[in-house]
Formats: structure tokens, sequence, C-alpha cells
DNA sequence: TGAATATATGAACAGGTATTCATATAATAA
DNA sequence: TTATTATATGAATACCTGTTCATATATTCA
């Protein structure tokens, strides 16, 4: 009965899941941790294979890998002292997917 | 043949396109910004609703509301001196839904 | 026209964060 | 063990951006 409807609550998300899906997509966005994921969306890589690839330092890499790995995007391989990183599953990819559908129309 | 694979090309995305997409998830990277796509996920709502729903200034959803405008992801109504936003299009309710898919998993 | 209401916007400030350097940790090989 | 290589991380800095205040613009009504 106010004249204003603040207690609209259709079909929506509750606000505590709102400020963590905030903080998933603040990771997405970030062209460092973008390049990465796309980088191993397909095969894994070592660190400093991204490193290369993306020509920045070591260190920016492992900093931004941190992140994604805090995230649950990425899982990681130990073989000898490299650690190939790779996408955690298939829905990282729908996500970035999604995202492509919006620019690209 | 080099020792690092510094040409994968798989099937993977543009470099400039990866930087859009960047920026796209940065502008879903922001609580206020997605509790207001969230809100104008179902019905449309004229700014200063938004803000009392949100206890927020209405200047603050303006340059929010500014913000999801540059980036197509709501569109808007005028009626009289008020301004109606609504989500642009349901794909973008998909993003917002492949994140919490994630989340919830 | 002028008053009232709704929204938009420029400027400033504060808080957050991506990058870098230097260094630590960890694994391997000799 | 020591040397070498790969990765991780703490601290510092510089840049970016979300919020707010003050004000501008736009619409309606009298």
């Amino acid at each position: 009965m106010s004249d204003i409807n603040v207690t609209n609550n259709d079909c929506q998300i509750d606000e505590e899941i709102l400020f963590e899906l905030a903080d998933l997509f603040k990771v997405f966005g970030d062209s460092t941790r973008i390049r990465i994921m796309n980088l191993i969306a397909d095969n894994e890589l070592a660190v400093s294979q991204i490193a290369a690839n993306l020509n920045m330092e070591q260190s920016t890499i492992s900093q931004q890998l941190r992140v994604l790995r805090q995230n649950k995007l990425v899982r990681i391989r130990r073989e000898g002292k490299q650690i190939f990183y790779a996408l955690n599953d298939d829905h990282v990819k729908k996500i970035i997917q999604m995202g492509l559908d919006h620019i690209l129309e």
C-alpha cells in the first residue's frame, strides 16, 4: 500500500548472492585474466608458458592465477617443477561464450 | 617445433575481442549494477524507484544506469518526467544465470 | 512565464586493485 | 649439500572507479 513498491520480491535473487555474483564477474572483468582463461581454454599450460604467450611478467601471471584459483575457475596439475593450469570446468567457457554472444550481436 | 608453444591458435578468440569481453564483464562486476539489473529483470522501474529500493542516492543510480546504457544492457522508456529502465534483452539474464550456476554448484 | 519534480552530469575524493620488484618457497639434478 | 629452475607472495606504487555533492537539464503544471 506504499506509494513506492519497495517490497517487490517477484522472482529475484537473494541480496547476498548478488554480492557474490558481482565478485565473480569482477574476476572475469580483467583483460589479463580473460586472456589467461582464453589461453588455457583448450589445453593446460605452465605458468611460464602463459607469461611467454602474453608477454607479461611471471609474477603478474602468478598473481592473477591465484585469483582464478581462489574463485575455482582453474585447476592445477604439478609435473616436476612446473605447474600446469587449465580451466576448471566447461561452464567457465559458457560464461565467456554468453559474453561473446552479447558483444558479437 | 619451438620449446614453448607461442603460436597456439586452436580455437581461440581474437585479442581485441578479449579486451571487449573484459570490459563487458567489468560492468557486471559491480554490486550496485548487478542489484539494479536484478531489480529490473522482470519489470521496468523509474530511477527514483530503483534508488528507493536500493536505498542509495539518486545520482549514484543515475551514474550506474548510464554505464548500463552505454553497454546496451538496459533500455529506457520516457513517461512524462519519469524514465523507466528495463533490461535490454533476455540474454543479459542468461549471463547472470550462468554466473549463478557457478556460484550455486 | 515560473515553480516543482525527475533525471543527468561534472568534479572531487576515497577505496580498491593490477602491475612490478625483490625475495621466498619448492622441486630437480649434480 | 649446492646450484638451478619454476612458481608464489609481500610490499609499494600508480591507476582506475564508485560514490557523493552541487548543479544542470528536461518535463509538467499552474
